[in-house]
DNA sequence: GTTGCTGTCTTGAACGATTCCAGTGTGGGG
DNA sequence: CCCCACACTGGAATCGTTCAAGACAGCAAC
């Protein structure tokens, strides 16, 4: 694990340093977590990481494409994520903000083509499905974070 | 138009206010504003406006569902555009940071339905589209914002 | 038209996430 | 093993957004 994220990172042309090692092997127990849960699981195995080390580490992994920065609509912080490469997405709730993965809906390139392209150079499409987590829906109670657009009732999107 | 947005705010319990109109009207003007954007634009026709009473009012136009928040992962600011209700997707500019709306590609459910729900409570999908606008593509010099992952070559999405 | 209540706007300050800067250090190719 | 460019540290700044308290103004009732 190590060993895959040291050759990881010289691939790529990074230096393979114990804090960005600490980021990624956090990034790969926790996904989706932000810059400060990072900061935080770092500095449980590393003595004095900065704050800005973590954000200079996540944007240099972000860069290289080791890492994707993920930050749904309404969310206070970005998450990160490890790029895996298979292009999934993400699943959020709207009471607690929880995310989850979820493979591509459809298995074909569909979702990667509008219908217009307005003359852009497509590289990536990215679908985020918004929703209630079973624990939110259960307690009612539960913080509710309405941000964007209202619910929608059914019908295309 | 502007009895329409009285209306409008009206039926939803909102008080037609100066502010609230000029917001509004400056939304059907520029789609995908800023708050700043929206601020200048406001004050070029009201002398004077807060720029906590634009957050204001795009907060509760948000919440009753005549606006619609939008930010692009890796955007510095916030965009606002009126909530039409057709529930279309975005096309955003790498480069720029251009932001052109596109229907629904597919016209069917397809994009709502994730293969797995997680127990979710599905209200919404949200599908973004990442590229390079045609001017962008031109002046290869234009100013490259990398911000998520990298390009995807090809594939499903 | 006037009055009064309540929701809105204003001013001013705070906040949190992120970035910038200058200096120190350390990984790893030579 | 040595050196230096790339990384990290600490501190401060920036920027979008929100909070708080008080003044103001829609609009419904009279």
């Amino acid at each position: 694990m190590e060993a895959f994220d040291v050759t990881a990172l010289r691939g790529r042309g990074l230096r393979a340093t114990r804090p960005r090692l600490a980021v990624l092997a956090t990034l790969r127990r926790r996904p989706h977590a932000s810059a400060e849960e990072v900061v935080r699981e770092v500095r449980e195995s590393l003595d004095a990481v900065s704050v800005q080390a973590v954000y200079d580490v996540l944007n240099a992994l972000a860069l290289s494409g080791l890492v994707r920065r993920v930050d749904p609509t309404g969310a206070r912080a970005a998450r990160y994520e490890l790029d895996v490469g298979d292009n999934h997405h993400h699943l959020v709730c709207r009471g607690c903000g929880l995310i989850v993965d979820v493979p591509c809906a459809v298995g074909h390139a569909v979702c990667l083509q509008p219908a217009l392209d307005h003359g852009f150079a497509l590289a990536e499409s990215e679908v985020t499905y918004w929703g209630l987590c079973s624990r939110c829906q259960t307690e009612a109670t539960g913080p509710v974070r309405v941000t964007a657009s209202t619910a929608l009732p059914e019908g295309p999107a």
